[in-house]
DNA sequence: CACGCTGTCTGCATTATACAGACAGGATGC
DNA sequence: GCATCCTGTCTGTATAATGCAGACAGCGTG
């Protein structure tokens, strides 16, 4: 896991949407204990409220369960009815992705073959 | 052209977004002439000064030329030798984006569709 | 019953954002 | 000639977001 602080992205969203990629993906299942707020800010190099400001968000979303002496435990979680227009909201955000991508000159082939690789990780 | 406020991205970055997917699509072609950043401004209520700063972001890619009298016109533009490891960048927030969404409920299907069709439009 | 570990809360310094308004320069009209 | 208008630019400001330091609260353990 790596921050760039940097980035126009804050830590601590940075931090949630890695982990929630680790959630989506399986790598985290539910029951799994997570590192404690200063543990993984020590791993990081952050102060523990910023990675807590991140399980906050995840907990908000469902995945974590937080709680004083037990610390942060994957959910069980039913995926959501998605709200209406989501999905067009993500064919905009992929469309502005690509732009970026294709402005900063990397080929249309990569792409294409990230997107495909993408396409297959999802089955 | 549509701005959320609300949204996590600065306003300035949402234009300079869909200006620039804009630009490498082709809608916006070398020599055009883009509105002022006062008539941009009121068409979609925010300040002069958001919209100069997107222009400005814009311009340092490359895509406009800033003057005094002309006001923001496109460029010609190469494409430029892509930065180490953008593609591995890329490949990285295309995940994340895929997380989100399907965190938000938006069924693989649905995902897997939506990238095929983004394959397609990079011919 | 003191200690240690957990997440939470308050307060603060810094930065980013959006805005209001003044400025600069060059074309246009009288 | 010269006022006027339209362009992007610059300065200053109020507000919000961010990251951090440190204190607090609950609960198991020795």
């Amino acid at each position: 896991m790596r921050i760039d602080l940097e980035a126009a992205a804050p830590a601590w969203r940075q931090i949630a949407d890695q982990l929630r990629a680790a959630l989506v993906s399986g790598q985290l299942r539910p029951g799994a204990q997570l590192a404690s707020v200063r543990e993984l800010a020590l791993d990081l190099g952050l102060n523990h409220n910023t990675v807590a400001e991140a399980y906050r968000q995840l907990a908000a979303e469902g995945f974590l369960q937080l709680e004083r002496r037990t610390g942060a435990v994957v959910l069980e979680r039913k995926s959501p009815r998605p709200p209406a227009g989501e999905q067009e909201r993500f064919a905009v955000r992929l469309r502005t992705l690509l732009a970026e991508a294709r402005a900063a000159g990397v080929p249309a082939s990569a792409l294409q073959s990230a997107l495909r690789r993408a396409v297959e990780e999802l089955s």
